[in-house]
DNA sequence: AGCACGCCGACT
DNA sequence: GTCGGCGTGCTC
């Protein structure tokens, strides 16, 4: 007989393969089969018998594995390759462990869990989420930090692996997990499984042969978890389910948010959002009842959060200022801290000196050699860097265009705002932290110290400071920049601002002493901002949500880009045109476009972008397809087709 | 004629 | 993705 096999190709079909052996075969079993003239792990993915046109002979199967995927975990695949229009070998590169080992002997502690105490609101929580366990649905867990929703949660994983089922816990981000283990550690007795990109090979077989095998487990995931072979799932998590970083983009382009609702719903189980700002998606979908709505309040809450307070920036006349960067407000509030021996932190999104540098005589701008952007000035290394290619050259002595020595950086990044406070403050210690300082766990945990052992007066920081940390001396936090990203290119910039800022927001004051957090911005009156100010998440969510449905962006409609770029900007829009002209004409599509993507050149590469907009319900996919089979892409031209983007990049 | 390079399709 | 076939154009 003959089997469909998937290989970890580009290939977005099945190939066909004998099968030599008696026992039968199974859809999922890993087997070695050849390829070209080499031989590859591949996986069953189907025994019906295609009708194939294949004019030679059939290669046969070397041999098998005794391991099989779970037959819910391929149904997976298959339905994330048809959204996400990823081809099927792109997709089994992920999932196949790098080298397969099939007898390993690991030891492994079981769980004791530690008795955890709960309010009764957040028994009542518990109890709601338990309720439905056994069968496919979603529920928001809502709360504002403090408000103890990990404690919930945990505790309904501890009574799903007492169940001896598994229990998978997304987290965004891999600089979060150090500090969530330890968190479960405690609870829970031993260390939990943690899965990410970066840990050691025997690790990572480990894990995979564990959750394969079905043995009760609870493991802590990067995105890159969803493609674990779990073969018992009984809990799936996604926590800060809002947050933009679980949407990958590159090579495979999905939201693992997204798919982590698929997979449950393929493993028949429910999932649990967390988020103290959900995402307007999600939002909505507990509006339209398709998501259950558990929120926990904290009757502390009002009292510890801290006071936002809106700086308007426009009002300030020149001699108003002492600092260049700084609002004389905050600058009087940092003195007072500093009288206090309390610490204070700057939040500034812009790493090294200056973004921008600019010629004061002719008005040269100095942008990338292979980017459509401004290079950023930096004085810790002094080096002119791109930080989308990573180029870099030294700061020229004069113009490169008219040659007189009038190069001026313009406006603030960390660097620069260090340096000020130093030139303002020279007794204070001021400490930058952005990712060129502080890349390393070693550097992060000098980082912590430092300021954890009062050795720093100042923290000026880019977000990478704003999750997962909290400083009990910090009581005042200014926001240099509140309102960059308001009126970005992309569709979700208030959204994220809210998001940030509140998160931002959060990181002061939270124990005895009260906290105070300043706003910067140009557009005080703008509805993001007093939202923030205010701790008034539903007037965001309102007057959000109806600019969405007025434009019929999503949550209300869907979208997705379509990404043409060539090193040739002639060929790239001569396949533009040729796109646009074979567009199909469907009255639930509009396709708009093309256009220069945002970043119109990266990397030597032109960019151009089509953004189709569908209702909620249309299979986008099927159109796509009939659209790209009319056109003959050239061989240089790359097309990325992203399903519901997150960037606009 | 012989070879290097780069385009471009096939991979069961 | 990676390999190999083959056409173009340059060198001996």
């Amino acid at each position: 007989m003959n089997v469909e096999i998937v290989v970890p190709s580009i290939l977005n079909s099945t190939l066909t393969y004998i099968w030599p052996f008696n026992v039968l075969p199974q859809v999922g079993q890993l087997v070695e089969v050849p390829l070209k003239n080499s031989t590859t792990t591949g996986i069953i993915w189907s025994l019906d018998q295609k009708v194939i046109d294949f004019k030679h002979q059939l290669k046969t199967v070397s041999s098998s594995y005794p391991l099989i995927l779970p037959v819910n975990f391929i149904c997976f695949l298959k339905k994330f390759a048809d959204y996400t229009l990823t081809p099927l070998g792109v997709l089994t590169k992920h999932v196949l462990p790098k080298q397969i080992i099939c007898k390993e002997t690991y030891s492994f502690k079981a769980y004791h869990f530690m008795v955890a105490e709960l309010t009764s609101e957040q028994c009542f929580a518990k109890n709601a989420l338990l309720d439905q366990i056994d069968t496919f649905n979603v529920s928001l867990l809502d709360g504002v930090t403090g408000s103890g929703k990990t404690e919930i949660y945990l505790e309904v994983a501890a009574e799903v692996y007492k169940s001896k089922k598994q229990v998978l816990i997304l987290l965004p981000e891999i600089s979060l997990t150090a500090q969530f283990c330890q968190r479960l550690t405690e609870r829970f007795g031993d260390k939990p499984l943690v899965w990410h990109s970066q840990i050691t090979p025997k690790q990572r077989n480990f894990i995979w042969h564990r959750v394969l095998s079905g043995e009760p487990c609870i493991i802590l995931g990067a995105r890159s978890a969803l493609f674990l072979p779990f073969s018992r799932l009984g809990l799936l998590i996604i926590d800060e389910e809002h947050d933009a970083s679980y949407k990958q983009e590159e090579v495979i382009i999905y939201n693992a948010r997204d798919m982590a609702i698929l997979r449950a719903k393929e493993e028949n189980i429910q999932a649990i959002l967390v988020s103290a700002t959900p995402s307007l998606e999600t939002i909505h979908n507990v509006a339209q009842k398709k998501y259950k709505h558990i929120q926990v309040t904290n009757r502390f809450y009002k009292a510890s959060l801290p006071e936002v307070k809106i700086l308007s920036m426009r009002a300030l006349k020149k001699e108003e200022r002492t600092s260049q960067w700084i609002h004389p407000s905050l600058f009087q509030e940092i003195q007072n801290r500093l009288l206090k021996k309390e610490q204070s932190l700057l939040f500034l999104n812009r790493r090294g000196y200056a973004p921008l540098t600019i010629c004061s005589n002719c008005g040269f701008k100095i942008i990338c050699t292979a980017c459509d952007v401004a290079l950023v000035q930096h004085k810790n290394q002094p080096r002119l860097h791109c930080h989308y290619c990573d180029y870099t050259q030294p700061i020229p002595e004069a113009c490169p265009q008219c040659l007189q020595p009038d190069l001026t950086p313009c406006g603030p990044g960390v660097e620069r705002l260090s340096e000020e406070l130093v030139r303002l403050l020279p007794e204070t210690k001021v400490l930058s932290v952005t990712s060129d300082l502080v890349n390393t766990p070693k550097r992060t945990q000098e980082m912590v110290d430092k300021i954890q052992n009062n050795e720093i007066d100042v923290v000026v920081a880019t977000q990478m400071l704003s999750k997962g940390y909290h400083f009990s001396n910090i009581t005042l936090v200014g926001v240099i920049d509140a309102d960059m990203g308001l009126n970005g290119p992309d569709l979700r910039c208030a959204e994220r601002t809210y998001q940030q800022l509140h998160q931002v927001a959060g990181r002061c004051g939270r124990e005895h002493k009260p906290g105070v957090v300043y706003l910067q911005t140009y557009e005080p009156e703008h509805l993001v901002i007093k939202a923030v100010a205010h701790w008034d998440r539903e007037s965001f969510i309102d007057f959000e949500l109806d600019d969405r449905e007025h434009h019929y962006m999503p949550p209300f409609g869907r979208l997705t880009s379509l990404l043409i770029s060539g090193v040739n900007n002639l060929e790239t829009t001569k396949f533009c045109r040729q796109l646009l002209k074979a567009a199909p004409i469907h009255g639930q599509v509009t396709v708009m476009g093309p256009v220069p993507a945002p970043f119109s050149k990266l990397k030597n590469q032109f960019r151009w972008r089509f953004l189709l907009k569908y209702p909620r319900d249309f299979s986008i996919q099927v159109f796509i397809k009939f659209w790209l089979e009319q056109v003959k892409k050239p061989y240089n031209i790359r097309l990325i087709i992203d399903i519901d983007p997150q960037s606009f990049h």
